[in-house]
DNA sequence: TTGTATGCGTTATCAG
DNA sequence: CTGATAACGCATACAA
């Protein structure tokens, strides 16, 4: 069943068949009638594949992502799907785990396999070293990148973020400004996400004129019982915090349970403050106050940025999307 | 840069170039060497568009699900993308939403990709009127359909899932066995899987003697908030639950809330179990004792028996896999 | 407005 | 073991 047997039965040529196909305005009614009555009788669906060898392009977009069930990840995955599934894009997922070989090796299979662009989900695919980037930029030349939650500097590169600065800034400041003085600031990973959030928590300290102290400045694995035992640990060696914030929502629940352990009472004597806004926020008793990094905006910018692209419109290489303090029962400000 | 350059460049026909792209044995070794030479030095990367052309495959399986962004799915696609990865396929995602016909507009997308086979993740494909399920059983002779945790009966379909009425009724007699009389059963939906879970939780009375209350039987909206609300409506409204058990954490989560709400210590007055094991449970405090569905189990062997398929073999057509009990701090058995 | 002919980059058949 | 050539199904430039 191809496109002959349409003209065949449709008594045309193949040419116009696939005029009628791609909505070519020149042909007459009474043709495009005829040819869509057959093809609609024979339950003819082109074929993909010729087309893609034809046109160069199977309007299929790859998305790498380090780990599609991490909940900001998910989340970002399921809007992105949306809205490229809104221009009638598909969407090649593609979890690469953390190693940077694996995510070199990923990235390049995806390219084999001639999509059309590659959006690289999240904050762990700039790499802090400039050279570990570099197959990142050399690969650029031939295929749009839009970063989410990322940005790296390069020709055909677009990167749409959030104000992870601004929001650790504006969510530390409230803090200082409810009074709390000894803020323990605990977080993941330095990738370029990680670094502005611990920026804008240092530089929140110093705009309120406050000294920082590099004692409260603490990492632990993203994980919520580590993140519960490393407070307890901090505790326990007489560290005086209070209040905690994050750098991802699962570190603040370990917060909440470690409050919980320790006696302490949220948000009397222990104020706390996640990252993301994720459903983990609200599964605590009390309910978490977390930033809400706007993904689902981030996602859908990115792909009408990446349309933009497509129609060679002049878009911004860098977009940048404000935050939003979404208070609950962690915080008393 | 196609075959023909490489060919070329070799001194030999496109032939003997694909023979050695394809692992051909009839190759010999000094030409095999050669070709892959100048392969190598001109960076060629066959065109996957012309190899799916003429192969009629690329190597691509489409996953449908109804919400990338809820944590069970989320996992579920984690997994089945990187089984399916594993023996080089790519996984095109789709997420469909809830409603029957977009349902199927998605599914006749994916097919007109000409995707190797489609997987439908989570119980929400299946419908409880037989003709809404005829366009599945019907598309199953063009391509293999993989259900994971549904079921559906035809030729060419696939179904994995968890054994959810033992999971349910192994639960639900051990709250009996630890002195629970009014176990409320708290549920979603009435998907496949939804049925199971809850002909567990009636079994379980029946197999150990005590009637059924129906109007312990109750359903509710997959949200904390919902759930909570229900729970102190029930409370407030004099009826008597000493456990409760639900189809989902989510529900769980709401179900601990509602005791921290009105005053109800939990495990001594109330026991709360939920489903799928997935990070809510743990989100809690006291975290939540929850059924394991061994979403991981459950993605591998699908993927396994695709591949079964795809290789001629002899495969089972319903694969049941056991689930685990979790026991965290909401059960005292 | 319609038809003819050719190219897209492979795989596969068949002959040598 | 190797090469010439015909599919595969569509898009499109050019001709009519």
């Amino acid at each position: 069943m191809n496109i002959y047997d349409v003209s065949k039965h449709a008594g045309v040529s193949i040419a116009t068949v696939s005029r009628v196909l791609n909505g070519n305005p020149n042909v007459s009614e009474k043709t495009r009638n005829k040819v869509m009555n057959v093809m609609a009788e024979l339950g003819y669906t082109p074929n993909v594949f010729a087309r893609g060898l034809g046109l160069n392009t199977m309007q299929t977009i790859g998305i790498m992502c380090s780990d599609s069930s991490d909940p900001y990840l998910a989340n970002a995955i399921y809007y992105l799907e949306r809205a490229l599934r809104s221009f009638e894009y598909d969407a090649i997922l593609c979890c690469t785990g953390y190693d940077l070989d694996a995510k070199q090796k990923y990235f390049n299979l995806l390219r084999s396999k001639r999509v059309d662009a590659i959006i690289l989900a999240g904050s762990k695919f700039v790499e802090m070293r400039p050279k570990d980037n570099s197959y990142l930029i050399e690969a650029a030349k031939d295929l749009p990148l839009m970063l989410v939650n990322g940005y790296l500097e390069g020709e055909n590169i677009y990167s749409t973020l959030c104000d992870d600065h601004a929001a650790m800034h504006h969510a530390a400041t409230g803090l200082l400004k409810s009074g709390r003085r000894r803020i323990l600031y605990l977080y993941t990973s330095y990738s370029f996400s990680g670094v502005n959030k611990m920026e804008g928590y240092k530089d929140a300290y110093r705009d309120f004129g406050l000294p920082l102290n590099e004692s409260l400045i603490c990492q632990c694995a993203k994980d919520i019982s580590v993140a519960r035992d490393t407070l307890l640990g901090l505790h326990g060696q007489g560290l005086e915090f209070d209040a905690v914030i994050t750098s991802d929502d699962s570190l603040a629940v370990g917060a909440v349970k470690y409050a919980h352990e320790a006696g302490i009472s949220i948000p009397d004597q222990l104020s706390v403050i996640g990252y993301n806004n994720s459903l983990l926020s609200r599964c605590t008793d009390p309910e978490i106050t977390s930033i809400d990094s706007k993904v689902e905006a981030l996602c859908t910018t990115t792909i009408n940025t990446l349309m933009g692209v497509f129609s060679g419109m002049n878009v911004p290489s860098r977009t940048t999307i404000a935050s939003d303090l979404i208070k609950r029962q962690t915080t008393n400000f």
